[in-house]
RNA sequence: GCGAGAGUGGCGGAACUGGCAGACGCGCCAGACUUAGGAUCUGGUGGGCAACCGUGGGGGUUCAAGUCCCCCCUCUCGCACCA
């Protein structure tokens, strides 16, 4: 040990060591229990960020912690790297996506993450940009295809012009693309669909057995997946021309119906409007509204605007004609594209009614006050009861709900539903790269899966990329022409390839054996490691990654690959970086290059910090002089340590006998605190805290005369202690006082301390005093004194006597071993 | 509008079941060592001269409230015409 701390040297020697003796290489190994620790993989950008760090060294803290619980811990490392970023090098710099995503890994494996010193079992690092991962990416589309979860059909997309591609729902944000910000529009294209609705049932119901999730996550799955369960009724039209059917979540306001209306692009509207006086203004109505973008239309703040069509519409319940009208705000993809209106109890309906002087009549009544329809300044949509609804009069409008449901079915007039606002999942994407899409299309044959021997079809490397037009795997004729499997003729490969998401969607299975050539994961290496013990990502993927995953988890459960129902047991989503209060952005220019920070304080500085900080779920403002304090911190330990190592090599730590020492206490309260705090949600903030005090104990324990025989076992037991806590959290650090100490292997497997609970217990206790609830006094009391002890201490006070002025109390309150109030 | 989370010193943040508000760190102030200090160590540091006042604001419960209850304000994130 030498006598200035020198990270550099530091670092670099145990990552060295820990390579070549391979200390983080797992297996299963059915002796002991397993843990499965895991971070979001990175997309091979070119650099990590500041956001990686913190994730990243989070996960290293849980990973290390949990082996030196005695955890056999996987704790592994990829790169989500197929995407358009390549792409876009290649087209602006000529350079081959494949050569730039493979030298940004090799970059940022050894460059970047190899320096912070992350105890990733290396060996098992999966690229999703190889055939022998990407392969797999085919094989389960083509058993998804087999079952009916994977189907194409022709379908109105979301368009991102600037990407030029697809997007799914779940990447549309807010009208706008989630990648690039650009307008998303919308295309009919032909698509390939992954049948995630199929599990939306499932996917809703199981969120429930999700405790280990944040409860916002949980939420905006919920929504997403957006079951609303209902009616369907069919409203006749006068005049014999069909049925218009609606769905409600309302059936106990159907005898308040007043009008109805439909999407602008029903099918229904041509026959409905036909032979009408106003059909051409109608008409006219509806092309307007078609030729707004999408996003515009649907905004919430754009107004209402309707048009009635001419037509009339019966209502089944009580044989009411009622208007049909076209309305602006409804969308032919929820429900049937068709809705009932009722004003009295829906606040939109009610404003489109007063806008257009549609009546509004009152069916649930307000128990509290009679609500009167031509008085009514808004909808009432609370709970009442029944009125104006024939023989459903008086019930509640819950229990009416059921009953008109009920008479609707027995009558035949319409059904139960369910509605999800959940879509299928748009997969084809028209980039090159991306893992091609395992179809043929022959035209004898039709359709035609690419049998699972010919796997994988490999992506051509000779593709002009030019970021324009269509596929651009349709451009290379030695791909796009092929033979049909099935008759032999000549036929044609899919061009499109799949969304990166897919790639993302079973990583985690393929950690478990990554090498295998036989199968996307073995049965037996997942079912030791899965499901992810710990899973550690930014919120950002909540809806997105996050539900493919669990779908994707589902379909390879019943494929019979996997027996587990959910991927990930526990999530952890980590706050942003940021920086003078805003997110780091090269336009703000407020980004931290963490090859700077590492190179000036060090991987374990550059950890500490950024643990120390906050904790982890929320936001971490970064401050240059916050990471002098973490130095700073480690110097200071450095220091200690090495004025006392040479002495206490060969001293035994101190053990029970040392109880009652002020330092053996401090060093086990430490233990303690650090200990509950990972354990309690994380809370490395604090648990750092923790050491830091314990380290200025250290300092004030050695500060006056001190004797290596009389306090040395002391502070060889502290210096164990606080050495194998910290180790976590700044492990080249520990490792080169481990070692200093004397022990020859490895930290990171050393077993976690114990604390003694004999030595935190306190042989004097400090009660605080209080007068009217004021603290006004403490006192200092041997441990367990009693209550009556305690209280007549308290009244015997000088302070306490000066506050009550010499008046009795009324009451005295003693909270055991901590506490007096008098009361007086 | 709905849902989730958050408002505590100059700053990042502590306070786990109601019981000393401000742990720990940054910054600042003073001292020591020094030719020097942007190194290190030691001490101090919510406001106010004081009584006292202090956890976004206003009420309440309690011997005791950052913590529990009611009303309101602000901020962040997500969803948002879903019938």
């Amino acid at each position: 040990m030498e006598e200035r701390y020198d990270f550099k040297k530091v670092e670099e020697r145990w990552q060295r060591t820990w390579q070549e003796k391979n200390i983080f290489r797992v297996k299963e190994d059915a002796s002991k229990p397993k843990y499965y620790c895991l971070e979001m993989f990175p997309y091979p950008s070119g650099r990590i960020h500041m956001g990686h760090v913190r994730n990243y060294a989070i996960g290293d803290v849980i990973a290390r912690y949990e082996r030196m619980r005695g955890f056999n811990v996987l704790h592994p490392m990829g790169w989500d790297a197929f995407g358009l970023p390549a792409e876009n090098a290649a087209i602006k710099h000529g350079i081959h996506p494949s050569k730039w995503t493979i030298e940004n890994i090799a970059y940022m494996r050894d460059k970047q993450l190899k320096r912070l010193g992350l105890s990733y079992d290396w060996d098992r690092e999966v690229t999703t940009c190889f055939e022998e991962y990407y392969r797999w990416n085919q094989w389960f589309f083509i058993k998804m295809y087999e079952r009916g979860l994977a189907y194409k059909k022709l379908s109105y997309v979301n368009w991102c012009p600037s990407c030029n591609t697809v997007l799914a729902n779940e990447q549309v944000e807010g009208g706008l693309c989630w990648r690039c910000g650009s307008v998303v529009t919308h295309k009919e294209l032909e698509q390939w669909f992954f049948k995630i609705t199929e599990y939306a049932e499932e996917l809703l119901s199981s969120i429930d057995k999700l405790t280990g999730w944040p409860e916002r996550v949980l939420t905006m799955q919920r929504n997403w997946i957006g079951k609303s369960v209902g009616v369907e009724v069919d409203f006749t039209v006068e005049g014999g021309s069909g049925k218009l059917t609606i769905f409600t979540t309302r059936p106990d306001t159907l005898f308040g119906v007043t009008f109805m209306s439909i999407a602008p692009e029903h099918p229904m509207l041509e026959s409905l409007i036909k032979g009408k006086k106003q059909s051409e203004e109608v008409l006219a109505f509806v092309q307007r509204v078609l030729r707004e973008d999408k996003a515009v239309r649907t905004d919430e703040k754009q107004e209402k605007e309707g048009i009635f069509t001419g037509a009339y519409a019966v209502n089944p319940l009580n044989n009411d004609k009622v208007p049909i009208w076209v309305g602006n705000f409804v969308l032919m993809e929820y429900g049937t594209g068709a809705i009932m209106s009722v004003p009295a109890h829906d606040q939109r309906d009610f404003e489109f009614a007063m806008k257009y002087g549609l009546p509004v009549r009152v069916v649930i009544q307000n128990p509290g006050k009679s609500l009167v329809a031509e008085k009514m300044a808004q909808a009432y949509v609370d709970d009442g009861v029944m009125v104006n609804s024939a023989r459903f009069d008086g019930l509640s409008n819950v229990a009416a709900k059921e009953k008109i449901a009920d008479f609707i079915e027995q009558s035949k007039l319409g059904k139960r539903t369910v509605n999800w606002r959940l879509r299928d999942w748009g997969i084809s994407r028209q980039r090159y790269w991306g893992t091609p899409i395992p179809i043929i299309y022959c035209e004898k044959c039709g359709t035609v899966p690419v049998p699972e021997e010919d796997l994988p079809v490999k992506l051509p490397m000779d593709v002009a990329l030019t970021g324009k037009g269509q596929s651009p795997l349709a451009e290379s004729r030695s791909f796009r022409e092929t033979r049909c499997p099935k008759c032999g003729g000549t036929a044609r490969r899919e061009t499109d390839t799949m969304d990166t998401f897919v790639d993302s969607s079973w990583y985690f299975l393929r950690y478990c054996s990554p090498r295998l050539e036989s199968a996307p994961f073995a049965k037996n290496a997942a079912s030791y490691w899965m499901s992810v013990d710990q899973y550690i990502g930014g919120i950002e993927h909540a809806v997105l990654h996050l539900l493919y995953a669990r779908f994707f988890t589902k379909a390879i459960r019943d494929l019979g690959l996997w027996d587990g129902d959910e991927p990930f047991k526990n999530l952890l989503t980590q706050g942003m970086v940021i920086k003078d209060g805003a997110k780091m952005s090269k336009s703000k220019g407020n980004v931290v290059d963490p090859d700077l920070i590492l190179s000036k304080y060090g991987a374990d500085t550059a950890r500490l910090f950024s643990l120390f900080a906050a904790p982890p779920e929320r936001d971490l403002d970064w401050s240059d002089q916050g990471v002098d304090g973490a130095y700073r911190f480690l110097h200071r330990v450095w220091a200690i340590v090495y004025k006392h190592a040479d002495r206490l090599k060969d001293v035994k730590p101190a053990g029970t006998e040392a109880r009652g020492n002020r330092l053996y206490r401090k060093t086990h309260l430490t233990i303690k605190k650090v200990t509950e705090d990972i354990e309690r949600e994380f809370h490395f903030n604090t648990a750092i805290a923790a050491l830091m005090e314990m380290v200025n104990e250290m300092y004030d324990y050695t500060s006056n005369e001190f004797s290596v025989n009389k306090q040395g076992r002391v502070l060889r037991s502290a210096i164990d202690a606080l050495t194998l806590l910290i180790s976590p959290f700044a492990p080249h650090f520990a490792e080169e006082l481990w070692e200093s100490l004397g022990n020859k292997a490895s930290v990171a497997n050393a077993p976690w301390p114990q604390y003694d609970p004999e030595a935190i217990v306190a042989s004097e206790i400090t009660v605080v005093v209080q007068v009217n609830g004021k603290v006004r006094s403490k006192l200092t009391l041997p441990a367990g004194s009693a209550d009556k002890e305690i209280e007549a201490a308290a009244l015997a006070d000088p302070k306490v006597r000066e506050y009550t002025d010499g008046k009795a109390p009324k009451k005295v309150i003693v909270v055991q071993g901590k506490l007096v109030n008098v009361v007086v």
